[in-house]
Formats: structure tokens, sequence, C-alpha cells
DNA sequence: TACGCTATTGCAACTATGTTGCAAAATGTT
DNA sequence: AACATTTTGCAACATAGTTGCAATAGCGTA
């Protein structure tokens, strides 16, 4: 874990610090999305609020993570797959929202499909987003 | 205007007052979705910040206005077409966010796409939002 | 291993956004 | 016009996010 870390940061070329190793720890120990209120919660207070703020816009630039916009409106953190790139993301999939545990999942295999759009219009970015019950709260009850 | 907009009021099952008058005013004005901000710029200092919020949410619960979510994280309204009724919305509609005038339009004849949710996954709604640029800022460019 | 340059962090202060309780004012019903 | 009920404004608070700057930590080099 430690080893993955330290590399995934070296290939993204920053420097190795705690901060950063303690948060990219928290999305690897979470199979969900994170919000910057549950790495607060997960780094404790170990960190300034505003380190994680700048941490997690750096991974955002370096394409480490990526941001899913959700309904409610909070911002939402989530891995990205090795494919994407600094600048240049390739997270053309459906996010996923539960209504019952409220985290938020990335469907890696479900592509968002195409539409057509009216004339006039061009479309550069798609994001889907869908809500329900995930497989977990569905299991559970 | 004035009539309409204290029909549609009536309808809803609202009284008649000057900020719901005012805000309504705002979205029949304008053809695309305000934010919170938007509203406050077009009644000026007519009325607080706190009615407004106030306003737009009984908008919301009633079926007038729908919200929209965007990938950046702000809250936008629209109106609903006649057939949302209170606590039940058809917004099934793509919405569409230019990346040149910052504005959010409903298009209204992009019916969200279905997508096949994996095993487990139970969608109840889908929320489609796509950015680019709007057909107002390519005829000018 | 120590040095020094650069990047990163923490602190403080600030802005924006949204919420709640309560008293005052406006609405609409009789 | 009078009354009961909504709605509004104010004040205070809560949360989210940003910026400047000085202190600190990381890392390449010697």
């Amino acid at each position: 874990m430690e080893q993955k870390i330290i590399d995934l940061l070296k290939r993204s070329g920053l420097s190795i610090t705690d901060s950063r190793k303690k948060i990219l720890e928290s999305f690897f120990q979470e199979n969900s999305a994170l919000a910057h209120a549950d790495i607060e919660l997960h780094v404790g207070t170990d960190f300034d609020r505003v380190t994680i703020y700048r941490t997690l816009q750096t991974f955002v630039d370096k394409g480490i993570i990526h941001t899913i916009p959700t309904p409610d409106n909070a911002v939402v953190y989530a891995l990205c797959k090795d494919s994407c790139s600094a600048g240049h993301h390739h997270d053309n999939h459906v996010h996923f929202i539960c209504d019952n545990c409220n985290k938020t999942f990335c469907l890696e295999h479900v592509v968002v499909p195409a539409v057509k759009m009216p004339t006039g219009f061009n479309a550069s970015q798609i994001d889907m987003v869908v809500s329900g019950i995930c497989n977990f709260c569905n299991i559970l009850s």
C-alpha cells in the first residue's frame, strides 16, 4: 500500500509528503467516492483544512482523482483509472449515488450513452449521474 | 405576464406576494436557468436573501421550478413544464451548460437515454448534464 | 550527511453560501 | 374591518472554500 502510493505520487511528478500519502490512503481504503468532509474525518486533525483543499486540487490537476457532480451539490472525488493523465480525463463512465447510504460510486463499466444535440449546440462533455439504491444496500435489506 | 404569474401561484396553492411575483418574473424573462445569485441581481435589494432562498424552496416543493446539478456545483433553477406537479417532477430531459456564456438550458426535447445498471444497482433517477457551446454563442462567433 | 533552493504546509483572515428562530408585517378569509 | 395564518426581515449562526504570507519540509547536489 505504502509503496503503491509512493509510486503513484512519483509517477505524477509530485513530491512525497505526509498529507498526500494520508489522503491517497483514504481513497485506496474506500471503494466509494469521498467528499472533502469524509477526508477530513479520515485524516483526523493531522492536517489543516486548507492543505486538504490544496492537495485535492493538485490531485485533480495531475489526473489522480476526478470530481463527480452530485444533485445535492456536494463536491465528491474519486480515484481515476490509470488511463487518466494530467489535464485529460477519461471518466466517461456513469456515476451512481445511493439514496440510502449516500455513497457515490464510479460505474466503470457503464459508459455514458451518446445523445443527439439540438441544432446549434455542441457538446464537449457529458455527465451522467444516476441515483437509487446501490448493491450493498440492496443486499442488506 | 402579471396575470400569468398570479394564475400560476394560485394554481399551486400559494398566496400572492410581492417576492413570489418578482422572482417568478425573473424566470419568465430569462430563457435560461437561474442561480440564486442571478435572482438576487434581478430582484435587486427589494427582498432579503433569506426570502429568496425560502421562495425558491417553496417553488421547488410545489413543482414550479426544478433544480439542475452542475459540474461546478452551483445550484441552478429552471421553470418546470406544466406537466410537473407538486413533489412529482417530469424533468427527464437533458440539461446543457454553455462553457462560454455559462448559462444553463433545459433541452426539453432531448430525453435522457436509458442505461443498463450493473446487477444489484436500482436506478430511480437519472441526471444528464452536457457541457459545450450553446446555439446563441455559436451564432455570435 | 549537510546545504540550500523550491515546493508545501499552517495560520489567520476573509468571502460566499446557506440555515434557523423569532418578532413584525402582509395575506386572505369571514 | 378584524382575525388567524403565512410570509418576510433581521440577526445570528454554520459550512464551504479561497488567499497571502511566513514557517517548514522535501529533495537534488555537493
